[in-house]
DNA sequence: TTGCAATATGGTTTATTGACCATATACTAG
DNA sequence: CTAGTATATGGTCAATAAACCATATTGCAA
């Protein structure tokens, strides 16, 4: 994006902090908080729209982000990803940042989406552990071997799920426990699949 | 909070829908979409602020949720949790639901978090795998006991880590591949404490 | 030095907007 | 049956806000 002026930084910077808080400002409103006229604020709007960062539209106090600078915010404004860490550097720094991760993105409740919490350990080898949340976007197709979650017999069950030929196979991931897997016959047993998980998290006590 | 009627509600939920999009609404343009006059929306607003709903403020284009709703809204609006699935219910349904998990409070960008993305298996029996993104809140002491991440010799380590007499010890939780206690002694070794684990998050292909 | 971009001001105009009036209807609780 | 609440309308008005004009200053690049 076109570079700005400290100035019109500020502004912008400005204009973002009330629109965060669902508050659009006046120009009068943002000359008052810099101490300048309505007229300067004008020209500086004009500005910011000519160099796309604010919509181009008018209207009395319907300032707007441009949709470009909106996608540049989304894109650079999730949280850090560290990767590996280069040698003296403070874990921060530029080179260690893989990428940013927007959880709003990943967490969106879009399209259903919900967590389920896990009960029991059969899946402790997929690091999926009692307590834990998975996220669920629910399905009612099985894709053989993905992580899914089924209802049988009313109870919500984490396994990798296969359809067989005439039957479905729930695999648990428990070596040392030894969990066996389940087969269920659509026919005889009361089973319903319900999504497929798509994340798992763990929040620790702070 | 004071129930709504219909009419009520779904002006109520314009509303939110178009703050959420950064884009208040005037009286008018609430008419507009409903079919009604512009005085009708003015006496529902009206309504709206006595019963709570909207801040009590007046201006043009100043429409906004009153902190009271914003709270109720916090509160019920993140994604929500099934815990035991009662028998014969859908699976969203109320009895199901634990709670609401609010995404962006917990990962929220307050205090500098950041996610380290997990190398090597040496947690797996803690649930961290290589691959997750751990969600670190910077942090200088150590707690005993509590899964921290340390900068030892610029290399990022994920390990319960405990305060000892005249070292540090870096505990891995790995029984089958057996890794050991790593020991550190501040004069020797070039270690520093980067902060502490407070969730593990881990997101599959979807 | 000339010209342009950016910043700044005061003043004026025009459009938008919320507020308020009178009024009407439907429905419900007492 | 009556009073009150909620919904609805049209009309008017005052406040607010953005737009635009003329103008000035500063600093930089050609």
């Amino acid at each position: 994006m076109e570079t700005l002026t400290e100035k019109q930084q500020e502004v912008l910077t400005f204009i973002e902090d009330c629109l965060r808080e669902n508050d659009p400002p006046t120009q009068r409103e943002i000359g008052d908080y810099f101490g300048m006229a309505q007229n300067s604020v004008y020209q500086l709007i004009g500005y910011l729209k000519k160099k796309g960062y604010l919509a181009d539209i008018r209207g009395h106090r319907c300032i707007k982000l441009s949709d470009a600078y909106l996608r540049h915010l989304k894109a650079t404004q999730g949280i850090p990803i560290v990767g590996r860490v280069a040698a003296g550097q403070p874990i921060l720094a530029e080179e260690n940042i893989e990428g940013y991760l927007d959880v709003q993105a990943v967490f969106g409740r879009a399209e259903g989406t919900f967590f389920l919490r896990v009960v029991g350990d059969s899946m402790i080898d997929e690091g999926i552990m009692e307590g834990d949340l998975v996220l669920v976007k629910p399905a009612t197709e099985i894709e053989n071997g993905r992580i899914s979650v089924v209802l049988l017999d009313d109870e919500a069950t984490v396994k990798r799920v296969y359809r067989q030929k005439y039957r479905i196979a729930l695999k648990p991931a428990n070596k040392r426990a030894g969990y066996k897997t389940l087969y269920a016959k659509p026919r005889e047993n009361n089973i319903r699949m319900v999504g497929h998980v798509i994340g798992c998290l763990r929040t620790v006590v702070q």
